[in-house]
RNA sequence: GCCGCUAUCGUCUAGUGGUCUAGGACGUUGCCUUCUCAAGGCAAAGACCGCGGGUUCGAAUCCCGCUAGCGGUACCA
């Protein structure tokens, strides 16, 4: 059997997207499975969209997400170059021979003109595309275009009225009509590929991509793709279309209605496991039904061709969930790091991180409480607030009854909360908002136990 | 408009002709626990399997039509 080799090719023009992430998981895993490698490689033929650091951020995400690959322009491999604008000649050479076996064409025609069919033809309110102006010019014709130096594309020849058919390994046999299909530029007058000559043709090829994992909306371009394979010759990869991850009103997810920049997640406090966890679910399920189950896993079970082809909504609650889960799976000592990571620069909580005597005592109250690790700041971290006059009483009630404790431990701590509330007939949610300015947290006699009594009658006091 | 894909609880899904009066998870609601909030435990509500036709002794499961949603329709990927 083939060796296995799955890829990404994301293009670096703006922050690392979540998709992208989707996307590389069932790649990263499906080669892990099958022993193949996993590739990335940076598509960046499009100069004007293209944008400074967003490569960096690419891998800086992957690492993150532990979705390490094996080959790319950062760790080398055997089918380098990894990034496309370091393989212009490549795909000039291999446009130039689809002219010669009759799959390609060049095209003089200006933007001006391409403009005008299009304007005609929403007006006729016939499809738009290239009304194939440049198909049929004579060899003197391009002859003397090419020495007047017009400046040119190289057109992909689509087939007549033929129909085509291509295999999407998740949804089978697809039919489309050869003439509804544009001929598509293959190379740009700047010498610069689109994506229909470099990706998803020479590089796959070249690059011997087994299984090529793609979102569905590839799947309007695949016949362009198929018939370009045909005319070189080439072995196909098997295509699997994943579906679009969508916003909750089915909209393709994107930044106006859902979170689809990477960076975000990480600043929420979402941990990668939990994200890739929940992402695993998405259109995929584990053979046993299982919710929550380690990346080691995933690799046994995954089979590309189990994908649903129903574009599921991402749904951040679930998601919030399940981090929360994985919060609550972590040690002490692993959540503690997590915690110091996510909170270096803030000198609030590391603070309290650095606090040896609490530490361990306040993450252990905190880690059931918390959703993300944004969640833990305002569990430890008291919000300064006005008292009513009511709440002053209740503190009064507190400092005496406090005052004659002499075993200063959680127990009796809570015996004389209890008295407190007992006699002041207050709930228990005025109680911390005098300690904490909410009305929830971290459970009261365990912390009061943790800051002595000294220094909670001290704190009473102030407020009185 | 045209082309393509898809269609099971609000959401993620199980289900591949009979075991489905459709199972699980998130969310929601109630109860237990309780110093608050969580976590945990236990319940409940929630899907005439988009609609209409077939095929079959029998369909969520197969076929056709319709509808709806999504994607594509660039010298963007």
């Amino acid at each position: 059997m083939k060796t296995v080799r799955t890829r990404i090719a994301p293009s670096p023009t703006g922050f690392p997207h979540i998709g992208t992430i989707y996307q590389a998981l069932f790649d990263y895993a499906f080669a892990k499975k099958n022993n193949g490698k996993f590739y990335v490689r940076i598509e960046d033929t499009d100069r004007e969209r293209l944008v400074e650091g967003a490569e960096e951020k690419i891998f800086e995400a992957l690492d993150w997400f532990g979705l390490v690959e094996d080959e790319s322009v950062r760790k080398g491999g055997p089918f380098g170059p990894y990034k496309q604008s370091e393989r212009l000649q490549i795909y000039q050479k291999y446009a130039k021979e689809l002219i010669e076996r009759g799959g390609a064409y060049y095209c003089f025609c200006t933007k001006e003109r391409l403009e005008e069919v299009h304007k005609k033809q929403t007006e006729n309110h016939v499809a738009t595309m290239y009304d194939k102006h440049c198909r049929n010019l004579s060899k003197d014709e391009i002859a003397r275009n090419l020495a007047e130096n017009k400046s040119y594309v190289i057109r992909l020849k689509i087939p007549e009225n033929t129909d085509i058919v291509v295999t999407d390994e998740i949804r089978g046999e697809i039919h489309f009509d050869s003439n509804l299909i544009e001929d598509a530029v293959l190379l740009k007058s700047d010498g610069y590929p689109t994506y229909h000559l470099a990706s998803a043709v020479v590089d796959d090829h070249l690059m011997e991509t087994s299984h090529l994992v793609r979102g569905e909306e590839w799947l309007s371009s695949l016949p362009k793709h198929w018939i370009a394979l045909d005319y070189f010759g080439w072995e196909k990869p098997l295509f699997f279309h994943t579906p679009v991850l969508r916003n909750p009103d089915k909209s393709k997810l994107s930044k106006r209605h859902g979170h689809t920049n990477v960076v975000w997640y990480k600043e929420e406090g979402f941990l990668p496991e939990a994200i890739l966890n929940y992402l695993a679910l998405m259109a995929w399920s584990h053979p046993a039904g299982k919710e929550i189950f380690p990346m080691e896993e995933f690799i046994k079970y995954v089979e590309l061709k189990d994908l649903k082809p129903v574009g599921p909504i991402f749904d951040l609650e679930k998601l919030k969930w399940m981090n929360g889960e994985y919060i609550r799976m972590l040690s002490v000592l692993e959540l503690e790091r997590k915690l110091i990571e996510f909170y270096k620069e803030d000198q609030e909580v590391m603070h309290v991180l650095k606090n040896s005597q609490q530490k361990d005592t306040l993450i252990t109250l905190a880690q059931t409480r918390m959703k993300t690790l944004k969640d833990f700041k305002e569990l430890v971290i008291p919000l300064q607030i006005d008292l009513t006059d009511e709440e002053k009483l209740v503190i009064k009630a507190l400092q005496e009854s406090f005052g004659k404790i002499s075993d200063w431990n959680k127990d009796v701590i809570l015996a004389g909360i209890r008295e407190v509330l007992a006699a002041t007939k207050a709930k228990g949610k005025v109680l911390y908002k005098i300690f904490t300015g909410r009305e929830k947290g971290l459970p009261l006699p365990d912390m009061l136990e943790l800051f002595g009594k000294e220094k909670v009658l001290n704190d009473l006091s102030k407020k009185a």
